[in-house]
DNA sequence: TTACTCCTTGAAGTGCACTTCAAGTCAATA
DNA sequence: TATTGACTTGAAGTGCACTTCAAGGAGTAA
């Protein structure tokens, strides 16, 4: 698969797509022999990885982090483990933060609700 | 009130309550007659309403275009009620990505669940 | 009165995550 | 054979949201 197949695919730019490939977010892309990329499952596996995790907000650094980690092999497991525990925790934070503040403006449009009337009202 | 007790308050640094008034994210402050702030309640309301909001990712554009709508009074009521409801889906939109990343972490930490366990075996 | 602390503003600097640009290679088509 | 279009890399540029700096003012303690 070409970088502009997997950038339709995946609605990301190729620039993105090489970057995360540059500075380690995903590891190194197969190559056809002319050096032109050509994505595999495996490689489009880390694509969707990468993609997701930093819609979710997951920073650049924490992701290098786990790739890096994976490249190192099999003793690194327990750790990569340990450190996508820790990243869904944060985002169960951010759950939490993110209704707090649903809430809050379902009661902010609550006031609004009656205001708007008034305001219509007064129109009359 | 002050704005380094503000600052403690709300856990934000004094210079950005001084950036979030300059750029409007904030209704202007109450003032001393010597020109140095002094908080009231009102300006309490905002800061906290701009802190909650910024926390739950939504844009400083979006706020100041609030902000600003407020200071024209009341025949802007129905706009800030729409842009409230407007913000309130697309964070309904972002718990649902986020829960999704969720479910997929926990996939994956399942899956590494039974590789440590394989690993602290090997280790025997 | 000097020193200290907290406040003020305006301007410049920073960090993150891309995005754009420049220069070049390669395969296919007019 | 020339040119078009997609690819390559490295480097520079961008936008957002602060953060830090520089210069100065006001109030209090020694």
């Amino acid at each position: 698969m070409t970088i502009a197949e997997v950038s339709e695919l995946y609605n990301v730019s190729s620039a993105t797509l090489r970057y995360y490939e540059r500075i380690g977010l995903i590891p190194p892309v197969t190559r056809k022999e002319n050096g032109i990329r050509d994505f595999q499952q495996e490689d489009l596996n880390w694509v969707e990885f990468a993609i997701k995790m930093r819609d979710a907000g997951i920073s650049i650094e924490i992701l290098i982090e786990y790739v890096t980690l994976f490249k190192m092999g099999k003793d690194t497991i327990p750790t990569r483990k340990a450190l996508l525990i820790e990243q869904r925790e944060s985002l169960a934070k951010k759950m939490e933060i993110l209704q707090n503040t649903i809430d809050r403006l379902d009661q902010k449009i609550e006031g609004y609700e009656t205001r708007v009337l008034k305001y219509e009202e007064r129109l009359k």
